[in-house]
DNA sequence: AACAATCTTAAAATTTCCTTAAAAGATTTT
DNA sequence: AAAATCTTTTAAGGAAATTTTAAGATTGTT
């Protein structure tokens, strides 16, 4: 999947740049309106994200010149402003949704599977031994019988399952899941793991959720 | 491996310029963020560690110059403060990853090391001998037999073969593993020297954990 | 042999994790 | 708006694993 970024401040495209490859996106910068509307002539993008305020050609003329070429790709305002009208303008642009600056990262590529999936009928899925989890209807199944998660319970695997075979720390799961970015001494994450367990044992008693004493929990097959 | 430490405060610079040094990075200090954006721009670094709070031009602003020229190097911010929005600031101006004042020092490598981690799906291993380490999931082989290690366990070996071929003292150990800046009377490290010894132990009967008398430890293949 | 350093073992102390139950907070239904 | 339901968080006891202490045995050196 290939993705635009037009932004230009360097903190934040990089940012984003950094982020969105991780997620095994193909990632283009492009650092002001003129190159972002000229990239997205030459280059076929499966998404745009377009910040509001670029020196130059504003991001609402961007994107108004991108919809006159290319009709259907999917484009997200990266803003920092929030009112109703200029929402409106926005989408009376052409764009298909934005995001508020500034946002949490998880939020954004949460927003981007949206756009994505609405694409081509193929749903988005995350597997791992007997769990199938669905990130479009947010259904999951073990060994292809359906469970019920909470929204909590969801990201978490979610999490968990998108870090298989790497040791998430009870750190990182507070940050990423949970969105705190402080210590804490909650046992929060104690107690979702359980929920989880509990929900994923099939038959055979086996969860995959793995402690790693002293560091935090992992997922694999086998 | 490179390191550029860009903080004011000389008791906090001295520090990680010795413990960086001592897990084999070369390490520049600069006082002041002009100096370390002269100092980033001269030499090429593999990471850089940034105070939030600098006299003169501030750490968020540091980074901005840094990115404007060099977009790949990893930075890590220093930083008092702990609140979403100042994380999310720091992570705008194109920072990598943030730890908070005051950190463990091997918390602060261990995020080191994630960053300068390559970032494919590859494994980080570490190897010695018949012992193979997975530092992503906590696994350990010996003769591709996993064996269970602690904690303490895990972090001793490693550092022992981190180290390899060259003595270990008691005092780097107790440093490094225990996090313990004084000496001790302890013989807490002679007791998991001698667990890691049984763990080790494969049907030949060798670990290769060798003792230097009056010094410390070592390990090395053969 | 005498001394010091290291090894080994077992038990005590501590920490971490699991499990529950109940409180608090959201959301939906009535 | 109140009640009912579902979700999330907190708190606490207990179980299990880890870490530390301490003391006697062993080894190496002078």
């Amino acid at each position: 999947m290939r993705i635009l970024v037009v932004e230009d401040e360097k903190g934040i495209s990089n940012f984003l740049k950094d982020g969105l490859e991780e997620e095994a996106f193909a990632v283009d910068v492009a650092a002001d309106g003129k190159k972002g509307i000229e990239l997205s002539f030459v280059n076929e993008y499966d998404l745009i994200l377009l910040d509001w305020m670029l020196p130059g050609v504003s991001g609402i003329e961007v994107c108004r010149q991108i919809r006159k070429i290319n009709s259907s790709v999917p484009i997200i305002f990266l803003t920092a402003k929030d009112t109703v009208s200029d929402t409106v303008y926005g989408l009376d642009a052409g764009a298909n949704d934005y995001i508020k600056k500034p946002f949490r990262f998880e939020e954004l590529l949460a927003r981007i599977r949206v756009q994505l999936r609405t694409k081509d009928g193929e749903q988005n899925t995350l597997k791992l031994a007997n769990v199938e989890m669905n990130l479009d209807t947010h259904r999951v199944f073990v060994n292809s019988k359906e469970i019920m998660l909470t929204p909590k319970e969801f990201s978490l695997l979610e999490f968990l399952i998108r870090n298989k075979g790497k040791v998430c720390t009870r750190t990182r799961i507070i940050e990423h899941v949970w969105d705190m970015h402080f210590d804490s001494d909650t046992s929060v994450i104690d107690v979702y793991i359980n929920f989880l367990r509990k929900k994923l044992n099939d038959e055979s008693g086996k969860s995959f959720i793995h402690t790693i004493r002293g560091v935090g929990y992992i997922m694999h097959d086998e």
